[in-house]
DNA sequence: CGGTCGTTTGATTACGATCAAACGAAGTGG
DNA sequence: CCACTTCGTTTGATCGTAATCAAACGACCG
């Protein structure tokens, strides 16, 4: 859980032990309960230890749009720490287990050791990072490219979450999930998926994805690795 | 500048005092002048004194995705303050006046008065909060409801920002540009606009827009101010 | 006065949505 | 253990929203 903060920031020995000394209860978690409930006032705040969450909101018409896929080892509610009404939901993608921490003691260490409040500010830059590139994606890419985009984004993350090698992975949810994530319908997405398959540009078997040309998915997709600001997932990209 | 955290975290007087005293110079620019370029490593942070900016990404096709808009009062670049290189452009959209501080004096004020850090982490989230925002607008609403909704967020926060009354201001950007924020083409815009105004729930002269029907603009763009975690957007909601 | 930029309108096209249905796999209960 | 349900995937046919292509017009500016 820490691997990832050791990777960018480098904390000292004293706030290591300050993070992981926070008062926090872990609980396993079923596929499908939420986290955050639109509308709540968090009194936690969320760390995967293990499974996927995913960010989304519901509209007016009953569609859903997802905002964001949480994997292993990702702070999931640091978006709702300082905010009093959480404006989205977070529910879990698969069964997982889930440190909860009170959100008052995360406040707390982050006004006492501002090292470490530098630390989740950054993390939470890194998410607004990936909303920025998923507003692209739902807004000025074909459905192709939404899904090729989606598909790099996750073997790189995958990757550098250690749950993925040489672009071959598990995708954890659904194919309709899949276009609740790009704006797109589930018949569409099936298509695209099929498409891109045929092509040879990626294989599959289940929910099991093997990206067979990353130099060519990677165009298609319009994807830089940039905007995820991970060492290791650039290391993965290049690959 | 300040009115914005006075409304949300309550700041010392000392705290006060040591964010006016940032070390910064104020320059007057041009609209269309780079405050950020994609790819950049920033080495300061604009705040925007008046005017307008926004943020965009350009895809390899060549479109263009705009993913929020900066007015007066906003500190526009903390979204690059922790991170490395740039991965979005920034760009003054009218004239303003802003002023630049040094990217490593915000980081130093973050670690010594942790409370500032934590009033401008606050700032970051709710940025993020508009991003999210903007995803599920561009994912699943159609033409009609994406730039109904986007009304309506500039009414708010331009009251918020003191300029706007009534739900009555002065659009900062052209049709093509309001294509960018919402996925669509100018053409399409202009349609969607003269239908909104023929049937009466916005009128408009030139960039002057009026929204003549709160309630049903509020419905058709499936608009609640809850995501903008701003009280005085909130008040302004309610008339 | 020509030139550029933004807005407006019309005609046609296409991408992805919608509607519909069948199928396989996994889980449930009699 | 086998009917039965449920959920996700897959395929086909049709429809509609917004894109694209094209052109004219008004405002502003040098």
């Amino acid at each position: 859980m820490l691997s990832k903060f050791d990777r960018r920031g480098r904390l000292g020995d004293e706030d290591r032990a300050a993070l992981l000394a926070l008062p926090h209860h872990i609980r396993r978690v079923a596929a499908g309960i939420h986290l955050i409930r639109d509308g709540d006032r968090p009194e936690h705040c969320a760390v995967l230890l293990s499974g996927f969450a995913y960010r989304h909101k519901i509209t007016g018409e009953g569609g859903r749009q997802v905002i964001a896929i949480h994997m292993t080892g990702d702070f999931v509610d640091l978006q709702n720490s300082l905010l009093d009404v959480s404006d989205h939901n977070v529910q879990m993608l698969t069964d997982g287990d889930v440190a909860f921490v009170p959100r008052a003691a995360i406040r707390e260490l982050a006004l006492t050791r501002s090292a470490i409040g530098m630390a989740l500010w950054t993390d939470t830059l890194i998410d607004s990072a990936i909303f920025r590139e998923w507003v692209v994606n739902v807004g000025r890419r074909d459905a192709r490219a939404r899904i090729s985009h989606l598909l790099c984004e996750f073997s790189l993350r995958l990757e550098a979450a250690g749950l993925a090698e040489q672009h071959r992975y598990q995708l954890p949810m659904t194919q309709e999930q899949l276009a609740d994530c790009t704006g797109l319908t589930s018949v569409h997405v099936n298509r695209v998926l099929r498409q891109l398959a045929e092509e040879g540009l990626i294989s599959r078997n289940k929910r099991a994805i093997v990206i067979e040309d990353w130099p060519r998915m990677r165009e298609v997709g319009d994807f830089n690795e940039r905007y995820l600001h991970d060492d290791a997932a650039a290391a993965a990209a290049l690959t």
